[in-house]
DNA sequence: ATTAATAGTTACATTTATAAACTATTGTAT
DNA sequence: ATACAATAGTTTATAAATGTAACTATTAAT
């Protein structure tokens, strides 16, 4: 009685990721970034937004981006420009360069998720897609785990330094 | 025309590991494992494994397992015990204390598994972790990624020290 | 008896995660 | 208008995760 399968949901997709961004960094050594593809991806589609859209919308912690965004910008890929409105802001814009080498990111991206799913029906493709999403607009809603993003804890009680 | 959702697959499936492991961290505060829990996890199916094995189900190298073991002995959660029919390969097996608290941990796991599933029918279930399955072996055989997994470049052409 | 392969370890460098404290700016309530 | 809270981003420090190379010990293959 083998249980060889038992691997938990959550276990399982950090594999898959694993697998994935593998294969990916493989298909992407002639791009000037050795890595952030999927922050990339991510501006492909919302060029212009600011640092924290990114960090919310891809799960993760705002003190690590201001240093992917440094490295992207280092390799003139992106820029970090004020938001004149808000100037708290800043905008993060993809380069002519950037634009460029993030057409093939993209490219790459959309390349192995035709593979994976090129002997998957139609149908069940559909429902992946729904469940995957489900699973983790559920998760979003189990008991604090707080564990990532930036309004955290935010018990900060002292500080008042130069106030007064 | 917003396009929201297109995030690639692999990206979506870091993300749900991070939700995911952010709410079971949550529920299992009160192990004397602070992480890992993946690993004692695959050991409640597989106690006494070697170390070899725990990094090719859960894609984790080998010398970073060397440290994860060595982390759960010092909270005397496993023991390392050399096989002796083959002194290279150390069993790991849990302690008394390990088996204990691992109930826990499956219990925690199981638990997230049920929630996240609470609101998608059998049918969409089945059908999700089929295909889920399915994209992960998939994945495996595209082109070398190389990325993981310690059976990689092993290219060491020089070397030969004290051989002659 | 060499040589190759395997399991595990060590050492090192880099990247990432996490928390706390910080600046600058904007929003809100009195 | 002023005080206070909230937000976006940064810095610093520490710990943990990741990846590479070289290593030991052992076993397998020739």
């Amino acid at each position: 009685m083998k249980k060889e399968s038992t691997i938990p949901i959550g276990t399982k997709a950090l594999i898959l990721s694993k697998y994935y961004y593998g294969v990916l960094s493989k298909s992407l050594e002639n791009i000037d970034s050795e890595r952030y593809f999927s922050i990339l991806y991510f501006l492909n589609d919302n060029n212009g937004c600011n640092q924290q859209c990114i960090c919310n919308n891809l799960a993760i912690d705002k003190t690590a981006m201001v240093k992917v965004i440094d490295y992207l910008i280092k390799n003139d890929m992106v820029e970090r420009d004020i938001n004149p409105n808000d100037r708290r802001e800043h905008f993060i814009k993809l380069t002519k360069k950037g634009l460029k080498q993030t057409e093939e990111v993209v490219k790459a991206f959309k390349a192995i998720d035709n593979k994976m799913f090129s002997n998957v029906t139609k149908e069940d493709q559909e429902v992946f897609m729904r469940v995957l999403s489900q699973l983790s607009s559920n998760l979003k809603e189990l008991p604090a785990n707080d564990l990532f993003f930036n309004y955290k804890k935010t018990q900060r009680p002292s500080k008042k330094i130069n106030s007064k």
